[in-house]
DNA sequence: TTCCGTCAGTTCATTCAATGAACCTTGGAG
DNA sequence: CTCCAAGGTTCATTGAATGAACTGACGGAA
């Protein structure tokens, strides 16, 4: 989408928060990089996002402060994105949108589930785990192929996803 | 914004539910009728949205069942949005990206800050009441101008919120 | 040292949506 | 009959997304 940076004169936090993350892209670029997606090109391969959006995009939230671009190669240089503490507190609106869709927009099951790996359980509508009533915390979430998983995809960030997977471990691996 | 409407080949309910209400101005319109605002004019004035998009993300949301068109006038015909059980749902997505954008983005005070009026307590970062413990439905829930408020908004919206206001319940009064 | 390939971008022409001003339509009120 | 308001539609302009092509740094193989 090109959605348009400035909701002037809106009283509200929500219209900040939509002006940094709600142009086309921006969520499902965060939600990769909360899966662990790293790089420019699984970003690219994953999403299937023109690359000069991606730039854009990438640029946009390390400014922001919600990614952080670190090096992590000197020869070739080669830097990945990681999500700051302030990237990964999206995690709770990204997860109930995704929750909203899947009960109303979606006609199969679900793509992904996720778990609370400490406890095993499946983390419900809410965010929260039946079994310890707890908000697991990302470092302690799987996602997990469901039952609508898409097993046609064959970039690398797909192949990965089809095997459980610890949020935020780098992907593809 | 323009935000282009299919994310195809994403195997994520994100994807989809952000074709919907991922657009520009979308999620700001169904804020606005969380808070209760139902008319055209109300949305347009205190968004300060362009009339064409007004129209064309009322007609999308309504023809997504997120919205629905109630006429409430015969003569003069008149037609309010009023948010269906699947918009109502948009709530807890809302809530906590606002929440974020609130702490990450926003340098005063908040904006508005909301009550479970049966407890008569402040709604926590995660949408539960300190004082009972549980997800307060929105029908129990309250809007409040916060300490950071824009008080020099003279639409009817912004001026009907002024004072406590009953989520859902229409707006401007 | 030359050639090839990869990664991570930038550039550019085209397409498509947002914007904002002006206009239109329906129906009441005076 | 005229005026006004609500709720739109139309249209020219602007700006962003798209996708293909190009660039530039570097490593590895021959």
């Amino acid at each position: 989408m090109a959605l348009g940076k400035n909701y002037q004169g809106q009283d509200c936090t929500l219209a900040r928060a939509l002006e940094l993350v709600g142009e086309r892209w921006t969520l499902l670029v965060v939600r990769d990089a909360l899966y662990g997606v790293r790089r420019y090109g699984d970003f690219l391969a994953h999403l299937g996002i023109p690359r000069a959006v991606l730039s854009q995009r990438l640029q946009t939230l390390v400014d922001a402060g919600v990614l952080e671009r670190v090096r992590y190669s000197q020869s070739p240089p080669r830097d990945e994105y990681v999500l700051t503490e302030m990237g990964r507190e999206l995690w709770g609106p990204v997860y109930l949108l995704a929750q909203w869709g899947e009960r109303n927009l979606s006609k199969a099951g679900p793509y992904r589930v996720f778990h609370h790996v400490t406890c095993g359980a499946r983390i419900d509508p809410h965010g929260l785990c039946p079994s310890c009533g707890g908000r697991p915390p990302l470092e302690e979430t799987e996602v997990r192929p469901g039952p609508g998983a898409d097993l046609l995809r064959d970039d690398p960030v797909s192949v990965a996803l089809r095997r459980p997977h610890r949020m935020l471990v780098p992907l593809p691996g």
